[in-house]
DNA sequence: ACAACTTTTTACGTCTTTTTACCCGTGATT
DNA sequence: AATCACGGGTAAAAAGACGTAAAAAGTTGT
């Protein structure tokens, strides 16, 4: 079924993919190659990492084995329906978000679907742009950040990571997108050495590589937003010939 | 003032709060350090989120600009008196409840307070045990009004949610549907950071998948509308790299 | 079916952020 | 103390995101 992929004239813009800190990866479990092929292509465009598995035994293995971030699940398949797969990996990764492809006409196995624990569902025929959309959806509220953690406060600077914002004795402070991406990372890890590699690859995405001196950029623009005296840093410091840490 | 603080046994870790639907979240403005960390570990012991200024300018500004469900307002600070932020928050945010702090013998400000439109006052020295069954009480009344504001102002623009009006300088605004949605989000979520893809998600909904320009299209009309200036925009800012966050 | 209007897409110039390059100071090592 | 590697500061180049206008597509009312 190449009828999705044709849905939409395949590349249209090449506007720079979404600066994720990773970009995610996608378990496509479908038996029709012609299907499979046309979603790889297009997901692989958008920068997401795909992996396949023609039928839910195989779909479940490699959920199971190979951590993807979404699972794209048809419900007609061979050997184990895609609603069994689901019920069995939400038992086992309840987290694990989970969308599901059903046939028109397969209303039912909607209701079932979301009753099992599917994340979302979408109806063939689709167009391309509608699943990705609700890819893009499913993952961000995936990832948005949980209630408990989302507020942080180090000596008179708060951050509110679901805000996006951050203020300092009550004022607040404009950061650059990645300059939030940076703070957050060491809020979620205080007191650990961070290497330049780890904050790269974590921060900027493993299919990115600038030089690690741009970490040290960053660092100073943090520390000039947030520090006491810039150069006596507090909250950051250095770890000569290793890296940088964050301590509260 | 230590005082407040030592009245409660202040918690090591505040890690895990029962868990109501959503806590209210606090904002105290008052310069006195001491007080402000003994009230900050005391509401955030019963399970308030707090947020803190120093000072009346600021304090105002966190007051617009994250929502805050209740203020705590000294009468006394630098750079601007409770008194003043009091009266210019109930004109912006009229349904905000003020609870303010004042010295024994202001007592004239009391009055002077209420007046304003503060819902409550407190006066120093008070035992921390007072100060939360008042929130607690004022939280309750503010809460039995079934809430979701429906009259916002910002500069000289005055918007009504419920008839879908907007007036700039009492001359009624033209808004399409999708402008007025979006408008609403933005008055209904003050100073967060909104990506392109969740106002997608959330103004556009569920079942459209328009580009996220289309998003950037739509801000162009609103701040050609609402804006002093449409090219330095004051409320409806650019997040660059991230999105776009309103501020009253 | 037409006209008027709203919404979405496209295209491109401008502006911001990010990265790189280079030089200097400082802390580690011998 | 001398050397050397590492990190900090700065500015300029490169990459990327935004603003805007205008065209295209879609809606609604007549």
């Amino acid at each position: 079924m190449a009828r999705a992929q044709s849905m939409v004239p395949v590349p249209e813009k090449l506007t720079a993919f979404p600066r994720e800190h990773k970009m995610a990866r996608i378990l496509i479990v479908e038996d029709e190659p012609n299907m499979v092929a046309g979603l790889r292509d297009n997901f692989e465009f958008e920068g997401y990492e795909v992996i396949t598995a023609p039928d839910g035994v195989a779909g479940l293995d490699r959920a199971l084995n190979e951590a993807p971030d979404l699972v794209i699940l048809d419900v007609m398949m061979p050997r184990m329906s895609g609603l069994d797969v689901c019920t069995q990996l939400k038992s086992k990764r309840p987290s694990v978000p989970i969308i599901m492809l059903t046939a028109r006409g397969q209303e039912v196995d909607k209701v079932v679907g979301l009753e099992l624990g599917a994340d979302d569902y979408v109806t063939k025929p689709f167009s391309i742009r509608e699943l990705l959309a609700r890819v893009k959806a499913v993952l961000r509220r995936a990832k948005a950040v949980p209630k408990e953690q989302e507020r942080y406060a180090f000596g008179d600077v708060e951050v509110n990571l679901r805000s996006c914002q951050v203020s300092r004795a009550g004022k607040q402070l404009e950061f650059s997108a990645k300059e939030f991406e940076l703070l957050k990372y060491f809020l979620c890890h205080p007191g650990e050495t961070l290497s330049r590699d780890r904050l790269l690859e974590d921060v900027w995405g493993y299919d990115r590589f600038p030089t690690t001196r741009t970490v040290d950029a960053h660092i100073v623009r943090l520390r000039q937003k947030l520090e006491p005296k810039a150069d006596e840093p507090r909250f950051i410091l250095t770890v000569h010939g290793t890296g940088y840490k964050f301590v509260g």
